[in-house]
DNA sequence: TCAACACATCGACAACCGTCAATATGAATG
DNA sequence: CATTCATATTGACGGTTGTCGATGTGTTGA
C-alpha cells in the first residue's frame, strides 16, 4: 500500500447500514474505529482545508490544480500546500500530475463514508 | 441565548437540500460557512471526544452521567470534564444536572446537519 | 544549457490542545 | 455545621498545528 491514502474503508457491515442510525450513535465506538476515523475529521476540521475540498469538488471536471487553488486564499503557496498534502494523506484527496501541473480530486465515497457514521442515514 | 450550544443552525436551504449532493461538494463553501462548520468538527476530531458522543447515544435513555462516562476511559476526571464541556460548547451534548449528577445527551440533530454537509444525501 | 514556472519540502516560530494534579463548587447526608 | 461525594475550574507542561520565508525539485520552452 502506497505510503498515503488511508482513508476510507470504514468497513460498513450490512447490519450497521441497516438499523435505526448512525453506527456511532448506536453503539460504543471502539477505540480502534476511532483511531480510523478521527484522522479523517482533523483533515477536515479546518476552515482553509474544508473550503479548499469544496472548491476542489465544484470545480470543472471535480478536479483543480494548485496554481488555481492558491487564488482562492490569502495564503502563502507552501501553506496551501501543506493543507492539500494533508487531505491526501488522509485519502480525502486524489493527486494527479500532468505536465507542470497538479491536480487534486474529491475522493466522494470518502466523505460519504465519513457521513454515513456520523450522522446516519435515519 | 446561552453562553454555549452555538451549534447546529447549518440553516440548509431547500434548494441545497434538493440538489445532486451535499452543500460542501455542489458549491464553494463561503468563509463564513466554513467558519460555522469547522467547531463542530473540530469537536468530534478527537478520539476520546467521538467515543465520548458514542457512548453517550448508545446509553440507556439516550444519555449519561459522568460517573460512568469517567469509568469508559483511562484518563482523569478532570479531562474527561474538559472533553464534555467542548462537546457541549460545540453544541453538540446537552447538560442536564439532577440532583448530584450531571447528565449528556446527544443532540442528534446537530450530527445529521453536519453529515448532511459533508456527506450529503446522493 | 539555461531560465522560468509549478509545486513540494524544510526549518522556525507562535498559538493551540490534551493531559494531569491540585483545588474549588455545590448538593446530599449525618 | 461538617463531611462526603460528583463535577467543574485552574494552572502548568509537553506535544501538535498553522503559518511563513527560504530553498529544493522537476518540467517546459527558448
Amino acid at each position: 500500500m502506497s505510503k498515503s491514502a488511508a482513508g476510507s474503508q470504514l468497513t460498513l457491515t450490512p447490519v450497521e447500514t441497516a438499523a435505526c442510525c448512525s453506527p456511532l450513535l448506536r453503539e460504543p465506538l471502539s477505540l480502534e474505529r476511532a483511531e480510523q476515523v478521527v484522522p479523517l475529521l482533523k483533515a477536515l476540521a479546518d476552515p482553509v482545508r474544508l473550503r479548499l475540498v469544496s472548491i476542489v469538488a465544484a470545480s470543472e471536471g471535480g478536479e483543480a490544480c494548485v496554481c488555481d487553488l492558491n487564488d482562492s486564499f490569502d495564503l502563502s503557496q507552501p501553506t496551501i500546500s501543506h493543507h492539500l498534502k494533508v487531505l491526501h494523506e488522509a485519502g480525502i484527496l486524489d493527486r494527479t500530475k500532468r505536465g507542470v501541473w497538479v491536480y487534486y480530486a474529491v475522493r466522494r465515497e470518502v466523505l460519504a463514508d465519513i457521513a454515513a457514521l456520523i450522522g446516519g442515514s435515519a
